[in-house]
DNA sequence: ACGTTTTATTTTGTATACAATATTGAAAAC
DNA sequence: GTTTTCAATATTGTATACAAAATAAAACGT
């Protein structure tokens, strides 16, 4: 390699990953990750100078990776003027949401009709978990969980197109999680509505099932459209497209 | 500029657009039409060094515009080995066609429940001229209209991130339909289909439009894969992923 | 002091240069 | 004749160089 005493992504220093690298990925991978967690706020300019130097490689896989991000819609391209990471206004969230809407309840026909008990089994294990995270009040672990049982259900639906498209909105909602603090009676309510998830998954409820994540998602709607206008008034300036 | 005997983008001249040119984004839009239009096969390999000839561009941002359609899904990434336009196989098309029959049916609820007679009546304006191409067995008219009014019925939603996620898929399911040739019963019953759809649309019965827009995603199922099926046999080199 | 214009500096967009990996093709071995 | 080996070539991945634009800073006038 050209530069030899560059340190690849310091960060994460197992990624080498043994054979192909692919630089562009890896910068993908850990800005999207920048992004979701909110260390790159909405509307933060991405300096390739800086992040560059951060991620110890040179601005062409990097503007690659800015490219890739683009396209999946959390970063903005501004003609000569860069990319910015993509604003989170409430009405975004909502139509994002609204997408991911629809995207559970086909995912909740495909799973009744198709799905094996063992997937299913999968699900419900990782649910308990869950209810444990609660138990204990351990608010990083349950989201991890809830996270994984969301996808889990999803993926269960067999339609590697719909768990690519879910994903990608679902980074986009995630970002806003990271802003929202669930009050305790959100947190119970929301159990409440997982286990009946469960429920209706294990009886093969198509219709129910459809009902409840729909619920389920008006909800986290709710909550995330309260912790955005929480974080509106102080940070408005970064909220501009 | 640097390469000042550059003819950019030869095939549009008019894609200046006066204002900040972005050359990633004009590639990437030539690239997407020439898959889409099939004129890069699925399968294909993206030479790096044809493409910038052609398009008379350098490398820079033909590979940024190529990982843009990467994360569209139009372009399969392999490591050391560049970029080959996505295979196309039947089962992938039937995912990406569910997906888009959930999106479609969000459409038609969100439709009914909020889009203005104006906007429906600009619809219904097209599927008129739709069917006049359909009287003048115009085949390439109505493809244009008929993904118009499509679209149209997706905007109508209001829902920017249906509308350019549909649009995404719609993409993928496109470049089938340059290889189909529509039998004129399946034109016929596309035509009565289409009017069934305008009927419920009309009348704001959301549950009929989506059960309409269903049949008819079931129709394009049906003609896409065995368009596949027969383009599978010459070509099957080619879907090798 | 304030606003405006001009000049530096930074930052982005694009092209090219270099290195590593793949691919091809021909000679050698079987 | 077929397969294997190894050099030649092409292609990709990454870094850097240069140009145009944007931003910041300074100079100027009022």
């Amino acid at each position: 390699m050209q530069n030899d005493e560059v340190e690849f992504l310091e960060g994460r220093p197992d990624d080498y990953s043994g054979g192909a690298r692919m630089l562009n990925a890896e910068a993908a991978e850990r800005l999207r990750e920048m992004i979701v967690h909110g260390s790159l706020a909405p509307g933060a300019r991405l300096n390739e100078r800086e992040l560059t130097a951060l991620l110890g490689i040179s601005r062409t896989p990097l503007r690659e990776a800015t490219r890739m991000l683009a396209s999946e819609g959390l970063v903005d391209l501004l003609p000569n003027r860069g990319a910015r990471v993509a604003a989170l206004n409430v009405e975004t969230v909502r139509h994002t949401l609204a997408v991911m809407g629809a995207l559970e309840a086909l995912a909740g026909e495909l799973i009744c009709a198709n799905a094996g008990d063992m997937a299913i089994a999968e699900i419900r294990a990782t649910h308990y978990e869950m209810l444990a995270d609660h138990a204990r009040r351990d608010l990083d672990s349950y989201f991890k969980r809830n996270q994984a049982v969301h996808l889990m259900i999803i993926d269960a639906a067999g339609n590697p197109v719909l768990s690519q498209l879910y994903r990608s909105l679902n980074d986009q909602v995630r970002r806003v999680r990271y802003m929202a603090n669930l009050s305790q009676a959100r947190w119970d309510q929301a159990i409440i509505e997982h286990n009946d998830i469960m429920d209706a998954l294990g009886k093969r409820d198509a219709k129910r099932l459809k009902a409840m994540l729909a619920d389920h998602l008006a909800h986290k709607l709710t909550v995330v459209s309260q912790a955005l206008v929480m974080a509106a008034a102080p940070d408005a300036k970064a909220q501009k497209s």
